[in-house]
DNA sequence: CTTATCCGGTTGTCTATACAACATAATTCT
DNA sequence: AGAATTATGTTGTATAGACAACCGGATAAG
């Protein structure tokens, strides 16, 4: 059963990893059973036994196994949302979920930093910044109306970019800058006069509103985005770990 | 520089973690300075390779360090929230963000799992539950109005808690059952009359409603509960990864 | 029968070594 | 000078082996 190829450019480990995840999505192994122990899945794969225990780490650092010292290692139960704090796009959304995305430009400029803007993105108050105003739209009805700011200086060229199809992570990247995380902070609020037209609800509606701090792999502050959501067409869910 | 002891019962890569999370953090080393490589390190611990890299890797998923192949290894960038998913306990918030928790027990019963909750909860619909409801208040004024159902048969002397002081994990972790990880939906909603006064607010005041379902080690549910949170009270943060 | 001890199986930690892959800088060749 | 090659430093992957820590059941002792 030692399917593992020495010389296709995958590492051993992650050959490994999916020939586990595979025999689990299938069924070959059940949940609550146990897992063969490192040893015998060493001899199996015909790896060393460090290889093979880099392949289990990441499958428990998904949920998917979990193990008891002295014991073995088991398979999870499934539950409902696993690993739902990944970042997606708004457009990577639309393809998942299965629903129509269209994004409107309000605003496109270059202005000038405020005290909140400039404290999560970590520049000065007043250093210039892009403001990009966007209303996104779900199967034609409003959603989400964005405010994001990019600082300047990290990628001059951004005013050229057409964004109802390209979004700013995009751009960035483009600049070199990877997006790797980010940070939102979540409260409900009510609609006010000109969010609510925009959105096209009532004043006072409940609106899902975050604030996100997307950061690249060093932990540059890249965009701050304020995000306010219609309560009645918007959901989110995230995972929490102990 | 070398402080490791080999036997006060911590590992030694542990150790090294710990050592090179205090001097990121008083300083020693900068954001955006390059940690020295990993044969230094070896040297200056006076442990093996990979013992250090077990330990840089630690940090590596905490966002604390970040590496490029061929390059080094760096300190990354401190932004505002870190880590900021952790699943803690009501009292635990309290402790951290400093304000006086009291819990109000409206209700704890046992009935029988409508729908949503048994499907949340994986068993039959009609199951024997726990349904306990809370009101929850920070420095004396309601915050979170809690609806808590947990299958009976995991734990089935929980009827006999006092909920205004012990949290239904701790009741559960003295069952054998180690809370793992959590779900949670989130969206805005408007209040309705009877939590509108139960949270001492008005009629259509927004709300943070979550849902949660918290799993075990091995993935099984065992506890799924509504959260409504007064909008003006309460915010969450959340960190998400590419 | 109960308790204590031992033993075998399993995961956790650690070592020492080797080579591959990658990025940058230095060198050599054209 | 410019381009190709080489050298060097760094992280990534992999091996083989060893002992520690832990758990559960079997065995022995009381």
């Amino acid at each position: 059963m030692a399917v593992l190829s020495k010389d296709n450019g995958v590492a051993l480990y992650a050959q490994v990893r999916e020939t586990l995840r595979n025999r689990i999505a299938n069924g070959s192994y059940q949940p609550g059973e146990r897992l063969p122990p490192e040893e015998a899945l060493t001899a199996e794969f015909g790896v060393s036994r460090m290889t093979v225990r880099q392949g289990i780490l990441d499958l428990l650092d998904e949920g998917l196994l979990y193990r008891k010292r002295g014991i073995g290692t088991f398979i999870a139960q499934r539950h409902v949302h696993r690993d739902h704090n990944r970042l997606t796009t708004f457009f990577d959304s639309a393809a998942s979920e299965n629903f129509e995305a269209k994004i409107e430009v309000l605003k496109q400029e270059v202005s000038l930093a405020r005290h909140l803007v400039a404290r999560s993105l970590n520049i000065l108050e007043g250093e210039p910044v892009f403001h990009i105003k966007t209303l996104r739209f779900a199967d034609g009805l409003p959603i989400t109306l964005h405010d994001e700011f990019i600082p300047y200086k990290l990628c001059p060229d951004m005013l050229h970019y057409d964004f109802t199809q390209v979004l700013s992570w995009e751009a960035l990247e483009r600049c070199g800058f990877r997006v790797k995380q980010a940070v939102q902070k979540i409260e409900a609020i009510a609609a006010d006069e000109k969010t609510a037209k925009l959105l096209e609800t009532e004043i006072g509606d409940p609106l899902l509103y975050k604030e996100r701090t997307v950061v690249g792999e060093d932990g540059t502050p890249l965009e701050f985005a304020l995000c306010y959501n219609r309560g009645d067409r918007y959901s989110l869910t995230t995972t929490l770990t102990r």
